[in-house]
DNA sequence: GGTTTTAACT
């Protein structure tokens, strides 16, 4: 065996940059320093290796007198996922004016991944102009790296050009297009993409699965969600850990703890995302008790809680009352785990004295939080002071929302409405004139309704469904039960009928989407099928009511996931016990 | 020598 054929040999083995550095002292004595396809192994071992080291492949790539394409390569790639992406796009401008070498699809491919991280759009238009003129157009590869870097950018319709210009797809392809979908919150247009997938007979695997479900627990599509379960059972993927931890999220999330616990018992092997999942499902659904007692055995699993565990934990006791608790688990992230308690945490504990009605202790523990004060903090003490009519706690709330430029409709509507509660017409005028007088926009409201695989979104007064006509006859209808079984129409009862949870102020709406949707899915289904709405807003207290007397009046049970929690309703109750 | 996956306060 030649010296340089031991070297290689060393190499293919070599686990450590120590062992590294004395094979390269080795490279120097046998003067084979300059053999490309040694310097080239031990550059890629630098770089790429996870324990390699990026400054000292720099080094070893700058005695290189003529870098080849992997080499740019392997420099590049070793920038673009370590800690300076920018560095990665100067070493590849560098192979472009280089005339020893030129981008391949892998030289590529990992400039768009550091550009991705950069977030340098121009930069990624560039990228994609030359990929065109070098002929790597209908790389695979290439294009599912271009797709990603478009989508990180903020250019989803771009990423969807690429995809459809692809003349060959692999399943990658596929599972990048859905991810890409999924972070730019098109999860309806993700789900879309599957039906293309079956259609056009592409196969599934673990990642198909997981970006799907996960689109399917955004927009509440249990549904399809259970139709990805009996396919990933079906073709053996149950022992998937990610797929079986979507499949936990998705029950928790759609309202279904028992097909949850089923799913989480079944599992030969749990990591943390399993537990947090779980004590999550057990947290958003109310059942606090159930959380505690699973993170207890967590513990005596051995397993190591995250901060993410915590925020299960301290959402379960918000919504359930429990004070106290809350409070432990708080001091307890740190004291006994070493855990920092994040932004997140604080706003959960803001909440937790909130909802108790200790606004002055939620107002203190803004004061305390060590974070730069987000918006959503000041939205929740402003919910608590609804609960609890606190108006000059409500008017800080606003103050700092204003300040930080992030106040909405729907803020000055909360206070508008604690305003209204206590009689105070003034205040109402004051919130009236602040939405004119700063444009502030409204969300439109909605709620999404599944039936069978087809999700249906209605917004407020909606009129572009096709069955528009059959649906509002049949709401009068149900309007008219309901009010036999003890339903009062909001339109006589509220002090401001034009302030409402769907955020409208100037037409005063009559149907919220929910109505419309509860509607629809009375007419849509056999009877005594339960109707699951998600909605993106929270639930007024007019719906509210008209849900409680429907599920009585047509002996349903109404599920509705608003954009913080369930409401399940039964038999003219409902779960939240008119606590939300 | 390369590409795709999960949970998180209102």
């Amino acid at each position: 065996m030649s010296t340089a054929q031991t070297v290689l040999a060393l190499l293919q083995g070599c686990n450590t940059l120590r062992r590294l550095k004395a094979i390269h002292a080795r490279v120097f004595v046998h003067g084979l320093q300059s053999d490309p396809s040694i310097s080239a192994k031990l550059l890629h071992f630098c770089a790429v290796s996870v324990s390699g080291c990026l400054a000292y492949a720099r080094t070893l790539f700058d005695r290189i007198e003529c870098p080849q394409t992997h080499d740019w390569s392997s420099i590049i790639r070793g920038f673009a996922v370590g800690a300076s992406p920018r560095e990665a796009l100067l070493y590849y401008n560098g192979m472009l004016g280089s005339s020893f070498s030129f981008a391949d699809s892998h030289s590529f491919s990992f400039a768009l991944k550091a550009c991705e991280r950069v977030g340098d759009e121009q930069k990624c238009r560039e990228i994609h102009g030359t990929v065109i003129r070098s002929g790597y157009e209908m790389d695979v590869v290439v294009c599912t790296n271009l797709m990603r870097c478009y989508v990180g950018n903020g250019l989803v319709e771009v990423a969807q050009k690429v995809f459809e210009g692809m003349s060959v797809r692999d399943l990658v392809s596929w599972n990048s297009m859905i991810s890409c979908y999924s972070r730019a919150g098109l999860h309806h247009e993700a789900l879309g993409l599957y039906r293309r997938m079956r259609k056009e007979n592409v196969g599934v695997d673990g990642f198909t699965l997981v970006g799907l479900l996960s689109c399917c627990v955004h927009v509440g599509a249990l549904n399809m969600g259970v139709e990805l379960h009996r396919r990933a059972s079906r073709e053996g993927f149950l022992g998937n850990i990610y797929v079986a931890n979507a499949l936990i999220d998705l029950y928790g999330k759609c309202g279904d703890l028992a097909e949850a616990l089923f799913v989480f018992n079944g599992m030969p092997k749990r990591d943390v995302f399993t537990w947090n999942s779980m004590i999550t499902a057990y947290g958003v659904n109310g059942c606090a008790d159930e959380a505690v007692l699973l993170f207890r055995q967590m513990l005596r699993e051995g397993v190591q809680p995250s901060s993410i565990t915590f925020l299960g934990l301290l959402l379960g006791c918000s919504h359930r009352g429990l004070l106290d608790k809350g409070v432990e688990f708080f001091h307890m992230m740190s004291s006994k785990f070493n855990l920092r308690p994040e932004i997140k945490h604080y706003g959960c504990m803001v909440d937790l004295y909130g909802r108790a009605g200790k606004l002055e202790k939620a107002l203190e523990i803004i004061g305390t939080s060590p974070f730069l004060v987000d918006p959503v903090i000041w939205r929740t003490l402003l919910g608590s002071c609804k609960i609890h009519q606190n108006v000059r706690i409500g008017e800080i709330a606003i103050k700092n929302l204003v300040q930080l430029g992030a106040c909405n409709a729907g803020d000055c509507i909360l206070l508008a409405t604690i305003y209204a509660e206590c009689n105070d017409k003034q205040g109402v005028a004051r919130m009236r004139r602040l939405i004119k007088s700063q444009g502030i926009r409204t969300t439109p409201g909605w709620s999404w309704i599944e039936i069978g695989n087809q999700v249906h979104r209605f917004f407020v007064d909606d009129q572009s469904h096709p069955d528009r006509d059959e649906i509002y006859r049949k709401l009068e209808e149900v309007i008219y039960r309901a009010s036999l079984a003890g339903y009062v129409d909001s339109k006589f009862q509220l002090i401001m009928p034009d302030l409402t949870c769907e955020g409208h102020l100037e037409s005063s709406s009559k149907y919220h989407s929910e109505k419309l949707a509860i509607t629809f899915g009375l007419a849509g289904t056999p009877d005594g099928t339960n109707i699951r709405i998600v909605k993106n807003l929270r639930i007024c207290r007019d719906c509210h009511s008209f849900a409680k007397f429907v599920s009585q009046a047509f002996s349903r049970e109404i599920i509705v996931r608003d954009r913080v929690r369930f409401h399940h309703f039964k038999g003219g109750v409902c779960s939240c016990k008119e606590y939300w």
